[in-house]
DNA sequence: TCGTCAAACTTTAGCTCTGAAATCTTCTGG
DNA sequence: CCAGAAGATTTCAGAGCTAAAGTTTGACGA
């Protein structure tokens, strides 16, 4: 068959009359099976189960953090700016980091990290001084509020991670864990140096 | 209990007089157990499994994207490169499109599709023509080596899937299809336009 | 005490990628 | 033949990042 694949969102060959918003770069996208069938028309060798797990894995995660996006937008805040928040949460009261530390956490080089705390500060997410016991050392200090937004954060992911899962039952959820643990076992065993340079955007 | 957490790369506290090469951007990671204590210390409302779910969901997702992400290297081109590549490839034979469709394919606007061309043109992976039958259109081809190139990448990925994969039987993966496809459907229906900015990038 | 060195952070310069808007070219319809 | 629309490119500007130079501070030996 020479399937046209028809694709998910409209598609804009018949004249239609009718101006909407201009396209405002979103992607079009095929569903996974189409995506699916189409790599096989073009290599056949491909094997459509693996291909259809990878393709939904993929999507799954990239859908989440977009959705993850837009409620930091709501808070106010970015993607990067979370990274930092996390680390310092994570780092346990009194949530104070130096900006080497933190940029070694987060994959940055100082300078990046400088400018990245350089705009958190002036948005009272964290401070910034120096540490007088040694005067060489910078302190970076989680502001309340930026506690907070992290708090927040992590209420809307919960609802949300809630949601995601929420016709998948207790057994199925422990199934559907052990399955992508031992997928990330053997990937961190065959590239035990593939660190993303994004760290755990999620959640 | 109180885990301290060790990191999984090595923790530079002690003195270590060996001058290893100086931290190149490659950020600490948690396992994900460490992960989700550290959050349930700080979020204590947090619910474990969920959390697991969607914290190696990610990460398996991350470092396929790191794992794609060499292999490109090794072809030479650029994930960006990539999926140009892919749009045009999966258009099927003759493997042309315009630059303003393939600009909506892959979520940019025109002007961006434009330089991501021009890189392109240069190094032989797509061609520019005017239409001649219409000369307000230009026609971009995939070209022999850009059509390699990509067959090449879908052969690694496919290695790299198989691998990946290894150790989980037949039944298993259907079992772990099934619930991601679900974990699917329910995303796309509670946020149906959250397409992400980056279509696909596996394989 | 002083000079030199190293550590930690910041600043500067330059790069890549992208979007918005203006511009150019070509086709279409009256 | 001309006005206007469609499609692509050019120009300009902004966000982020890296590398490398610069600055401040502390450590240590003569």
């Amino acid at each position: 068959m020479h399937a046209r694949a028809t694709l998910v969102r409209m598609t804009t060959d018949k004249p239609s009359p009718a101006a909407e918003k201009p396209p405002r770069a979103t992607p079009l996208e095929f569903g996974i099976a189409e995506q699916v069938a189409l790599y096989q028309r073009e290599f056949p060798t491909v094997d459509p189960q693996v291909e259809t797990i990878v393709q939904t894995l993929n999507r799954v995660s990239r859908r989440m953090g977009v959705a993850y996006d837009r409620q930091l937008t709501v808070l106010g805040i970015t993607s990067a700016e979370w990274e930092v928040l996390k680390a310092l949460v994570v780092s346990g009261s009194p949530y104070r980091l130096g900006p080497g530390d933190l940029a070694k956490r987060l994959g940055l080089t100082p300078a990046a990290m400088t400018h990245r705390i350089d705009r958190m500060v002036t948005e009272d997410l964290v401070t910034r001084e120096r540490d007088e016991s040694n005067r060489v050392r910078v302190i970076i200090e989680l502001t309340e509020n930026g506690r907070d937004k992290w708090l927040e954060s992590m209420r809307m992911a919960a609802v949300f991670e809630e949601e995601l899962l929420q016709d998948i039952s207790s057994e199925e959820r422990a199934a559907l864990s052990g399955l992508l643990a031992r997928m990330l076992r053997r990937i961190e065993e065959s590239q035990p140096d593939a660190l993303g340079r994004t760290a755990d955007l999620a959640p």
